[in-house]
DNA sequence: ATGGCTTTCTACGAAAGA
């Protein structure tokens, strides 16, 4: 059995306590961080290596940033998403541990959208970065290799997935391009865990820091594990784990963690 | 809400986030 874990933290540094108190607590054998907001050299290594993680990071001054911790030895990491030489972003670190490959994904938020008949540069970038998401899911398809893609997606898949939709109908996390391209990725042949195990309204793992979002359980669901099927036959379970969000200084993300079968 | 927080930076306000 193997737990792994995806958190968008809002910057490794300002979250380190909070981090390793949910680390320790939980022990997810592989945890898929975004947003860490630090240069690679710069990723606070040490408290991951005495709670007995292994590292991948990849990161970038200021914004975005991925890392993968494992128990387990990390092998074969892949920097970045193909697809584009000319993106510097760090949003895509892919690596093989216990035989399956894992990827943490932070997607491009592309607000402000712009208009339905010219996108703006921002959404444009999160458009194409979803074509590369897909053209890299087909590779894996085709190597016939198991999988699992697990990260902010900035995609809220459906009207469920939202405690007000009606806040969400022009914004580029929940415009039609974007759940067609969310869609299109399932349509290949990958599952959504959490929705494969739980079909309730009003689950979330985001809220916003502003008008007391969290306290009026004002969410959203844009944090998502995307299964291969070899790696769907082996799900056991999905669940949000809302308490980080509770704690001060919290990440405006919470944790959604996937229990796999060995 | 064209932004009520929060984080970052060769900072002291602006950009980005969602």
């Amino acid at each position: 059995m193997t737990i792994i874990a995806s958190w968008n933290v809002n910057s490794v540094r300002a979250r380190i306590d909070n981090i390793t108190a949910w680390l320790d607590e939980t022990k997810p054998d592989i945890a898929l961080l975004q947003e860490i907001k630090v240069q690679t050299d710069s990723f606070p290594q040490e408290p991951f290596d005495t709670l007995g993680y292994n590292l991948a990071v990849l990161g970038q001054k200021s914004y975005n940033g991925v890392a993968i911790l494992s128990k387990a030895p990390i092998h074969d990491v892949m920097e970045g998403l193909p697809g584009d030489d000319s993106d510097e972003q760090a949003r895509y670190l892919e690596a093989e541990i216990n035989g399956f490959r894992v990827a943490t994904i932070y997607l491009p938020n592309g607000n402000p959208p712009g208009s339905a008949d010219e996108h703006s540069e921002k959404y444009s970038y999160k458009l194409n970065w979803m074509k590369r998401l897909r053209d890299r899911v087909e590779t894996l398809l085709a190597d016939d290799v198991p999988f699992i893609l697990g990260g902010d997606y900035n995609v809220i898949p459906a009207e469920e997935d939202a405690a007000d939709i009606k806040a969400w109908l022009n914004d580029a996390l929940y415009l039609p391009p974007t759940r067609q391209a969310f869609r299109s990725l399932l349509n290949l042949g990958l599952t959504d865990a959490f929705r494969a195990i739980n079909q309730a309204a009003g689950q979330y793992t985001f809220w916003d820091y502003q008008a007391g979002a969290w306290q009026r359980d004002n969410g959203i669901r844009i944090d998502h594990f995307l299964l291969s099927p070899a790696m769907t036959d082996r799900l056991q379970n999905c669940w949000i784990d809302r308490k980080p969000r509770g704690e001060p200084k919290a990440s405006d993300h919470t944790p959604i963690l996937v229990e796999i079968a060995d």
